[in-house]
DNA sequence: TCAATCCATACCTTCTATTTATGTATCAAC
DNA sequence: GTTGATACATAAATAGAAGGTATGGATTGA
């Protein structure tokens, strides 16, 4: 028995006759006949009575045609379900962003795809970037979105963007009104950063050791929203990234600090694991996100 | 897409890289790395990644995995189940008897074919040779066995043996130890038949008939055991089956009647639709029936 | 009796799956 | 860092299965 064999006898056995079964195939007659007698040898077994007018199941005929209904509906099904994943009519999207991504980089290029993709049943979870790779390396996210540095060997990446970390505080600050600031000018002051393991905070570590300076860390905060407004206390320094300041320094909450000498900027990147393909939603994702629009 | 694709997807799945699937389809790798290409192509989806040691099945390919194992443990089912069905190891086998056949001739065989056959169900139906055509007709029972004449033509049938019917009465009957006895003197006794349908009356009033005599039927009686009680009274006459008066002529319980002119013999057929090809089982039967032993 | 329908057979052709040969990449061991 | 082992990819040639054409025989119904 052979699937080829099946097929052509379920068409024979559904239409009732050899040479309607033929047609519905677009083969020949005799090929089909053909097929058949196989079948019925390699099984050792009678599947049609020949009659005047076509052909009707025998016992054993009708045992086989239950099985090879089910077994071509199944192929059916797969096919279609194969067909709606790859043409994102269907699937699942799980995606892992930094908190800066999350917030203001992100929820644009998810109303794009929902627009673009309604079926596609969408997660975002907004942690930081080590939670981030690990998830990927879990498979709990097909793709992460980071800011900064990550192990770049390790993953599979594009840049996105690039983003600079302004210096701000409260206006009420005492250097909030000076025009011309050096870095270490900076160090008198507290400086309020990020938890460990987020990107913001590595970048800024990194850029203030390539200066020759040690940041003075005077809290660690896990959210960059609680960050801002802790500022308020006119105290404390941070670094933190245009896009999401850009409101605050508008409407003057906040001030960007004059600072000359040092700048920092970040990689934005979205990552994925290496050595694996992505599926198509995660395709058509990393596609939008790096098409402006 | 295309079934054996899938049979090849499914051995490089579960056996986790190209080389060793080909192996287990005893074909050679490029054979399968071709398959596995061209399915990909005609799904327009990747369904393995490439790895050092191996291939992976991606998101799209484990979706894919599981039709193909059920497809393919279908087809297992179906190919077991036939080959059961075909080898006897299967299935049922429905017959239907006149009360003779089904008294005398057909408990042999039926045990026979139990030893051979112990996993074929076996059902028996007793009535009538009218009955038993229609059951065929309806695809109740897919073999017959009744006594005498039926349509012909409108069954395929063997000759399974002949039978001779016996003139006997009560050793009280009057005739009982008349040594020479015409068929016409049986006309002044009340003759006991079965029922209208019965293949063994159809056969006595025949035979009255090509002998120019009119049957005297003094009573029709559903059960040839019953009959046999009646002529107990002395006074009634009976043909029965020499198979089903042996034990009673030999005890003395009944008495063949000397009757020489007039020879009542009947076949005994087996039956079965024409047209339709037998199962195993009944084919089996057959066989089994033609078979001394 | 003739035309229509349907299955079977014989013979030839086409196309697909397969083989053989070879190339490339990765990894582990020395 | 070279070497051998392992695994997938590609190309060209080949075998075999699936398909086509032509034709015959049986049955049916007008």
């Amino acid at each position: 028995m052979n699937l080829h064999h099946l097929k052509v006898f379920l068409a024979v056995a559904e239409a009732g006759s050899i040479s309607a079964g033929a047609e519905r195939l677009h083969i020949s007659q005799p090929a089909v006949t053909r097929e058949i007698r196989d079948l019925e040898a390699s099984l050792d077994l009678r599947l049609f009575d020949r009659q005047p007018r076509g052909v009707r199941l025998t016992e054993g005929g009708l045992r086989l045609h239950d099985y090879a209904r089910r077994i071509f509906a199944l192929e059916r099904a797969a096919e279609r379900d194969l067909r709606d994943f790859a043409q994102l009519e269907q699937g699942e999207l799980h995606l892992g962003a930094s908190a800066t991504l999350g917030a203001y980089l992100l929820p644009p290029l998810l109303t794009r795809f929902r627009a673009l993709h309604p079926q596609i049943f969408v997660s975002l979870e907004v942690s930081n970037t080590d939670v981030v790779t690990r998830q990927l390396d879990e498979g709990r996210i097909s793709l992460g979105f980071v800011e900064g540095s990550f192990a770049q060997a390790d993953y599979a990446h594009r840049l996105l963007a690039r983003d600079a970390l302004l210096p701000v505080a409260s206006p009420l600050h005492p250097l909030a009104r000076a025009e011309r600031l050096e870095a270490s000018d900076l160090q008198a002051y507290p400086l309020y950063m990020r938890e460990p393991g987020s990107g913001a905070r590595a970048s800024i570590e990194q850029a203030y050791r390539d200066n020759g300076l040690e940041p003075q860390a005077g809290m660690a905060i896990g959210s960059t929203e609680a960050l801002k407004r802790l500022l308020a206390d006119g105290q404390g320094i941070a670094w933190l990234s245009q896009r999401v300041v850009e409101r605050e320094l508008a409407s003057g909450e906040l001030q960007r600090l004059a600072v000359q000498d040092l700048q920092i900027e970040r990689e934005l990147h979205v990552l994925w694991r290496l050595g694996t393909s992505l599926s198509p939603a995660p395709a058509a994702f990393l596609q939008l996100s790096q098409t402006p629009g």
